[in-house]
DNA sequence: CGCGTTTGACCAGCGC
DNA sequence: GCGCTGGTCAAACGCG
């Protein structure tokens, strides 16, 4: 596989190719992408939305229906534990996203293991699944490409992760660094045009640091400065973007903030 | 040898 | 209750 010790903006073609991120429901939930998920389920979960959607905390909570064997234990299979009370799977706050690429596993600057991949009904590509290859992270992502355009991957992260990216890159480390703070790749923050139904309220609630993220809250605070590559966002290329929307207002093309 | 991928099996959730 | 589907496990395998 493409080792993450090279970063990807100088070899990765894809990126060239990636032409756009759109705007992505979770469709389970029929929540705007980005925007931290409800607690499916109060009681059991710790409180998925905001400070607890931590995936260093070693309650991965969710582990698939199986007994969370998220990094640690995954060696040994505990006996399933019957479940009195129906454990409802757990999910961690997931944010997708649509890129045009020919590759499906865009390097984001972490290291991920696939550890399965299934064909998916209504499609005829297969999704993969990853999880990142730090055993304190338990950030997943799936990858699959759109059954209606063979060309655009659909990738989607659950949860966020508790240490920084494997590579510092030389030149776009600010680039890199904002992605740090929003928990995304870099790509996105940075390559694409994200089109997003959320309410403008609701980004920042993505960017809450945790308490293992607080790092890169700082890094990309000190360390950021409004990158030139954002041109994507053609609507407005000259605006200059107010600081309390800094971000959302690269990403997030005015004329979509007011649905 | 270590790390990552492949792949079939297994399990849980959900709809009927 | 049953079958379907999505998600994960883990052994086998490949590669550097």
């Amino acid at each position: 596989m493409a080792m993450a010790g090279d970063w990807p903006f100088s070899a990765n073609e894809a990126y060239a190719d990636s032409s756009a991120i759109f705007a992505e429901l979770d469709w389970a939930n029929g929540l705007a992408v980005g925007e931290l998920l409800p607690p499916l389920d109060p009681p059991e979960s710790e409180t998925p939305a905001g400070s607890a959607a931590s995936s260093c905390s070693t309650d991965d909570a969710d582990g698939g229906g199986k007994p969370a064997a998220a990094s640690t234990e995954a060696a040994s299979k505990p006996a399933p534990e019957k479940k009195g009370g129906k454990k409802r799977r757990v999910r961690q706050p997931r944010f997708a996203f649509m890129t045009k690429s020919e590759i499906d596993h865009l390097e984001d600057g972490y290291r991920w293991r696939k550890y399965g991949q299934k064909a998916v009904k209504n499609s005829p590509f297969p999704r993969s699944y990853y999880r990142c290859t730090n055993s304190k992270c338990t950030v997943k992502k799936r990858v699959e490409r759109s059954s209606d355009d063979p060309s655009v991957v659909i990738t989607t992260y659950e949860g966020q992760h508790c240490h920084h990216t494997v590579t510092f890159p030389r030149a776009a480390s600010h680039i890199h660094t904002m992605a740090a703070a929003l928990q995304m790749p870099p790509f996105v923050s940075a390559h694409h045009q994200l089109y997003s139904n959320l309410p403008p309220a609701s980004l920042p609630s993505l960017l809450q640091p945790l308490h293992c993220n607080q790092e890169l809250q700082a890094v990309a605070s000190s360390g950021y400065h409004k990158p030139s590559v954002t041109a994507a966002s053609s609507s407005s290329p000259a605006r200059s973007v107010p600081v309390d929307e800094g971000l959302l207002g690269d990403m997030v093309p005015r004329a979509m903030r007011h649905g």
